[in-house]
DNA sequence: ACTTTAATATGATTATTATCATGCGAGTTT
DNA sequence: AAACTCGCATGATAATAATCATATTAAAGT
């Protein structure tokens, strides 16, 4: 039981992958069955032998898309303030070309406000997958971090997603622009100085 | 021509009410021509004298459901500090009542994701309602107001509605309270302290 | 009063989509 | 090698939804 069982977990690697794209750049609504199968190279008969139904696949494909992502967006932690870590990752996060990239961007942005209308499973799911991201972020675990920064973190990452969703949703790219350029001037704002950063 | 007249706008006023409602419970998508006619007591076959198509509808029910609303987060305008102002507002905006009414709470950040999504038409009618909301929030005009000042409202704006997005796409209603709070915590931050704000 | 107009209702059409049923054929097992 | 499994393809089904066609009826114009 290995050639079989290899080819299945490949088409369903293709198919959470196809998933993923078609996810962010449309949606949950837009990620179709037949689309995503088709643009997995199969076929909409193959589905329900890799996931129950739509809405697992939408679970799965979730957990997925943020995979790799995490870390394009988080990176290797520095030796650095709290303040210019969030800088750091503003910067990082709220560029024109995030911003571009639907199929490829951050899942938790592209399905924010989708998200408060779904399921309580997918909820669930989309709480996961944002305690692992404010653990990235943070120095520590985001659970065993200290109370401040782990407010600190969770406004942050509003402000972020906020700031690349909006840069979405207006049409001019002026405007657009200018939304990605606040949200990076205020996130180093959010950091508390009260530890041991005086580095101006 | 008045009596007909009359009564074709209260249909339609209906119809805007009906649709803004569902427009921000269930997402663009949500909000089907059959359900939106019912709720607002006819049928299906009435739209067409209404509106051109299911677009046109979701733009004008857009503009509806914020026109009322924005008074209700931006209150009058007092005498106090931009800090003070951003405080107050979201403090205002980020409440579990306003988390909780999807369908009679802010259309911005209800579609925010969605709009990233939509066409040319829709994302320039976001845009203009966006554009009011800063301006309501800004002590001059969006437009005419200082660099520094606009600058923090866009971001101030990204904050807060990542923030009640976020916190309606969590699970767990400890997660999604402490958003809000967080949220309410950095507002104020927000503000620059350069001109006549050091009333600590 | 008679005709015309237009808002609404009813019904039809077409497209899309999730899910299920069935069959095939390549691996796997005995 | 024969029997069997199961991933995949094809086709069917049923539900939903947007849009259009036609009918009805009450208001408006003459």
């Amino acid at each position: 039981m290995t050639l079989r069982a290899d080819l299945k977990q490949q088409s369903r690697e293709k198919i959470l992958e196809a998933a993923g794209q078609r996810l962010r750049a449309e949606g949950i609504n837009g990620a179709g069955i037949a689309a995503v199968m088709a643009d997995a190279g199969l076929t909409h008969g193959a589905f329900y032998s890799h996931f129950k139904n739509k809405d697992e696949l939408a679970r799965e494909a979730l957990t997925h898309a943020l995979f790799d992502n995490r870390n394009r967006w988080l990176g290797k932690k520095q030796r650095e303030s709290w303040g210019q870590r969030l800088k750091r990752m503003a910067k990082r996060y709220l560029t024109p070309a995030h911003r571009k990239s639907l199929d490829d961007s951050c899942a938790l942005a592209t399905l924010s406000s989708e998200a408060g209308r779904a399921n309580d499973e997918f909820r669930q799911r989309y709480e996961q997958e944002l305690l692992k991201s404010l653990s990235g972020l943070c120095e520590s675990d985001f659970n065993s971090a200290d109370k401040r920064q782990a407010e600190e973190a969770l406004a942050f990452m509003s402000l972020i997603i906020g700031s690349i969703t909006l840069s979405r949703a207006v049409h001019s790219q002026e405007l657009s622009d200018r939304l990605l350029e606040a949200g990076q001037a205020a996130a180093e704002k959010l950091a508390n100085n009260n530890k041991n950063e005086q580095e101006e």
